[in-house]
RNA sequence: GGGGAUAUAGCUCAGCUGGUAGAGCGUCUGAAUGGCAUUCAGAAGGUCAGGGGUUCGACUCCCCUUAUCUCCA
């Protein structure tokens, strides 16, 4: 057979569902945003799962498609085995066709077999067809729709042929095609039995059942076909490789690596080589879809995987950073295929770069604790590095521990890896154990419509609202346990539920007979939150519902301008930009997208300006209702929100046709003009990679000037007079100013802002200025007083006693502060030869004292400053110590200082 | 979600069982040299991350918060 490329066989098995009434669907992308309890997409049917649990429909009953999937760290793929044998991979291509309630078995059946023996030519006395056990309808298809020989047909149990979803919901048995690539042929026992030869290449899945909640399985009314067949390996077969890496999946990659490294590829280095080609793939790939390294979640499998990639490049004898150039080849091989990896490439290398520049400290930082370490335990005889050491090396610092076994060993030491595995277990069970505690407190129920309500048809419709409030009646009433709080479902709800980052709308009920109810939050479109609700009986009453207008217009204002945001924000930064989270209250706005340095003041001025720009142009803002999704993805140009899922038919905000689209089931302004001035009031990093920005709108703007007023008088009342008197005078003058303010007119909200930046600007450099003549005026002091009380210290040791040659000095000083104390301590050593010295100083209302003494006491006599000082200060009622040369102590009693004083003075004259 | 670690001068970090906050580099000043590299002498520079507690006294011990690093899930 001669050469067929991947690109070949991913196209023919497009084409050829084509050829059979598919439609070909993009892959979804291998970072599922809108799924929480997936890390990665992992199959085919994942962007599918919807339609399996009869959640969602497809525009299409049949569809084809080659998917993007990571498997990392799960059960599925142990991310050490990669690289080591030639099939295990962390980002691999998953071929598929799927039935929605369309064809089965029969046709599933005979098109794989056609697809592999008459397209792919694949020798047909080479193939086997598994069934599950009970599964005879599938054990006669193959017989009767397939020349396949029908010894070659077998049964297998759950484990092999049954496959589930998870513990509940739709499943099914399963019919795999494996192929044998011995030499000789293989025998029946062979398929399912873990050789290298004998491989699976499609999986075949009938979903017919759905298993509830005891596990009991029930027929669908739908049944699916759902197939997955791994590329890599299909290329592989075709190819009759021994290895997936052998194929040009991988070798322009290898090749790469082998140009950077110098290094062959043979031997030894075959390993490191096919693993760091997988891992840029998953990288490449991970990072488009925006996902990041991090120290959580997914991005924390990517940083592994990037770290392994680094470790193992170690044993290429190469420490540079260099992932981030095999960036290049993995998009000239997978561009045309997955433009959004072409689209990024630039983003991908940074972010790669980036993350191998702090691998490296991380190293760094690793190979000091590892010095430290081996200093304590280099004259040991036994010539073990601990395990617990290496786990703390590995745990605490990041430090691969099989960098710490080759460094131990250049030492001569060897690493006690079955200590470092227990530690392991212990972190493990650890994590395992608080999981368990978790407790899922979500009472859904309480916001899902029952079959009554449901009955009633209730109507939710935040988009025509009008001041004047509307007419409808209320169909439930329900208090929440333990709460002043009453959940109410109206006929009509006009208020906005929260959704896509808009808050909820607040406002009142009012009901015929003039009874008011304050509506302070809504959820899931219907349920509608009220406090102090009387119980009076008032079903299906009439009531109005107002909700609160000028509150709504703020909100709207604030959410129009997000996506005028993000958009600006694809122009200046690029096209990496996506939404990742986001907030629209009255207040102001927030807006969370993958980006990996500080914005510059530059790069915020012109996102500012061109969103300004489409303001100022007073767009009129455009709502596609109910557009079909298909004719919705067609739009250029169009963004979607991770975490919102999307039926067949969708709701588009649009703003100027060559501007922004967005898939958006929000409330916006009637025209850009409507939202004033838009302003960035903060640019943050929410953890690495992400960034947050903050900004304000309309009468926002007018808040903020409020709020900037106040910052400045806080800073002007800590002024002396003569630096804030004209400060104030100014402050007076924009109070006036934002009174009669209209915050609809941009150009004179710009202004105001820019003049109060200015003030802020010019009184930070006076405040400044002031404070360092503050400090330098007290170091003045300070000095001065020192001065003063070197001189009273001196002239007390000069007039004191002398007991055998030895100066016996005691006495008070006359300190204020405890700065000034500290001082003076060492000065009282200078000062004192030869002799004993203790001070005292009585500051805040309480005693502080010093205790010197000479060297020569120390020896001779055996003296101790530290427990000299604490029997004086016992009497005064404190505590102290310190040094024998030096001490301090601190008491209360400061009635008693006097006779404490003496009382040394005489105690020490009779020890000399 | 859980565990570990770190936060001290502009930078990199010491600081023991509570009792005088330090080093190296950098900065500034001066000296040596025709200039630079360099050498020597000196100086400035600290809310010991923030907040609470224990204590006569906390950089040090305890608790909380924040930020960063790191491992496990």
């Amino acid at each position: 057979m001669n050469f067929i490329s991947s690109k070949e066989i991913r196209e023919s098995f497009l084409k050829f569902f084509e050829s059979k009434n598919h439609t070909i669907v993009p892959s979804s992308p291998v970072v599922p945003f809108e799924d929480q309890t997936l890390l990665f997409a992992n199959a085919g049917m994942n962007q599918f799962k919807d339609v399996f649990l009869g959640l969602g429909t497809r525009e299409y009953k049949r569809a084809a498609d080659t998917q993007k999937c990571i498997r990392a760290g799960g059960k599925h793929n142990d991310l050490e085995e990669v690289g080591v044998d030639g099939y295990h991979h962390t980002f691999f291509e998953m071929l598929g066709n799927w039935s929605f309630g369309d064809y089965y078995k029969k046709e599933a059946i005979a098109w794989a077999w056609e697809l592999l023996t008459e397209v792919w030519k694949l020798p047909k006395d080479r193939l086997w067809a598994t069934v599950y056990k009970s599964d005879e309808e599938a054990l006669n298809l193959w017989k009767t729709e397939t020349d396949i020989n029908h010894s070659h047909i077998l049964k297998f149990g759950e484990k092999d042929n049954f496959w589930e979803m998870g513990e509940t919901g739709p499943c099914g048995p399963c019919s795999e095609i494996h192929v044998d690539l011995t030499d000789n042929g293989c025998k029946p026992e062979d398929v399912n039995a873990g050789l290298e030869d004998v491989i699976e290449i499609w999986n075949l899945v009938f979903i017919q059942y759905n298993r509830d909640e005891k596990g009991e399985l029930h027929p669908l009314p739908m049944k699916h076909v759902d197939t997955g067949m791994g590329l890599e390996r299909v290329v592989r077969v075709l190819n009759k490789k021994k290895s997936n890496y052998d194929t040009d999946l991988f070798t322009p990659i290898l090749d790469k690596i082998g140009k950077i490294t110098g290094k062959k590829y043979e031997g030894e280095y075959i390993s490191p080589f096919n693993a760091i080609a997988d891992h840029i793939r998953a990288l490449t790939f991970a990072i488009s879809d925006g996902a990041i390294p991090s120290n959580e979640g997914r991005g924390y499998v990517l940083r592994r995987i990037l770290r392994r990639a680094l470790r193992l490049a170690r044993k290429l004898d190469y420490n540079e950073p260099m992932l981030h150039e095999l960036v290049d080849t993995v998009v000239t091989n997978f561009g045309g295929v997955f433009p959004e990896i072409r689209d990024k490439k630039d983003f991908v290398k940074n972010v790669i770069k980036a993350e191998e520049d702090s691998f490296n400290l991380t190293l760094d930082r690793g190979i000091e604790h590892f010095q430290n370490v081996y200093e304590r335990i280099k004259n040991n005889s036994d010539k073990v590095f601990p395990g617990e050491d290496a786990f703390k090396l590995y745990d605490t610092y990041g430090f691969p521990v099989d960098l710490t076994q080759v460094m131990a060993r250049e030492n001569g030491f060897e690493v006690d890896m079955k200590k470092f595995d227990e530690e392991m277990k212990k972190q493990k069970d650890r994590a395992r154990a608080a999981r368990k505690d978790e407790v899922i407190l979500a009472d859904t129920k309480m916001f899902e419509l029952d079959e009554k309500l449901k009955a009633e048809n209730p109507v939710y419709n935040p988009y025509n609202l009008s001041e004047k409030g509307i007419k409808t009646t209320l169909l439930q009433a329900k208090r929440i346990a333990g709460s002043d709080l009453e959940v109410l479902v109206l006929k009509d709800n006009p208020f906005y539920s929260e959704s896509g980052g808009q808050v909820s709308d607040t406002g009142k009920l009012v009901f015929a007979d003039g009874y008011e109810l304050e509506v302070i939050d809504v959820k899931n479109n219907h349920f509608i939150y009220v406090k102090n609700y009387d119980h009076r009986n008032l079903f299906r009453k009439e009531v109005t519902a107002f909700v609160d207008y000028k509150r709504r217009r703020a909100i709207q204002r604030n959410h129009s301008a997000t996506h005028l945001l993000h958009e600006a924000l694809r122009e200046v930064l690029g096209n990496h930009v996506k939404q990742m989270g986001s907030l629209v209250s009255d207040e102001y706005l927030r807006f969370d997208f993958p980006h990996f340095k500080k914005l510059s003041a530059e790069e915020i001025r012109k996102i500012e300006e061109i969103v300004n720009d489409k303001i100022s142009g007073n767009i009129k803002v455009d709502t596609l209702e109910d557009l079909p999704l298909e004719e919705a993805n067609n739009i250029p140009n169009v963004k979607k929100f991770f975490g919102d899922k999307y039926g067949s038919r969708v709701r588009i905000v649009r703003m100027d046709e060559n501007f922004s689209a967005e898939f958006c089931g929000g409330t916006h302004v009637a025209s850009t003009g409507d939202i004033g001035l838009f302003k960035i009031v903060k640019e943050e990093s929410i953890s690495s990679g992400v960034r947050r920005i903050f900004a304000r709108t309309g009468e926002g703007i007018i808040r903020l000037i409020e709020e900037r007023i106040n910052d400045i008088e806080s800073i002007v009342s800590e002024l002396p007079e003569k630096y804030s008197s004209k400060f104030k005078e100014a402050l007076e003058k924009i109070r006036d100013g934002v009174k009669s303010a209209d915050y609809t007119d941009a150009s004179m909200m710009k202004l105001m802002l820019e003049h109060q930046s200015n003030t802020i600007k010019s009184l930070n450099e006076i405040r400044e200025k002031f404070i360092e003549e503050k400090k330098q005026q007290q170091k003045k002091m300070l000095k001065q007083n020192i001065g003063r009380h070197i001189e009273q210290i001196k002239s007390i040791i000069d007039s004191s006693e002398t007991v055998n040659g030895s100066t016996v000095a005691a006495g008070r000083l006359d300190i204020q502060t405890s700065d000034e104390f500290k001082e003076i301590v060492d000065e009282i050593r200078k000062a004192l030869k030869n002799g004993v010295a203790l001070f005292a100083a009585v500051i805040d209302g309480k005693i502080n004292l010093v205790c010197a003494v000479s060297d020569n006491l120390i020896k001779e006599k055996g003296l101790s400053a530290g427990k000299l000082i604490s029997e004086t200060a016992k009497e005064l009622g404190g505590g102290g110590g310190g040094r024998p040369q030096l001490a301090t102590a601190g008491a209360r009693n400061v009635e008693g200082i006097d006779a404490s004083l003496a009382n040394f003075v005489s105690n020490l004259k009779l020890k000399l």
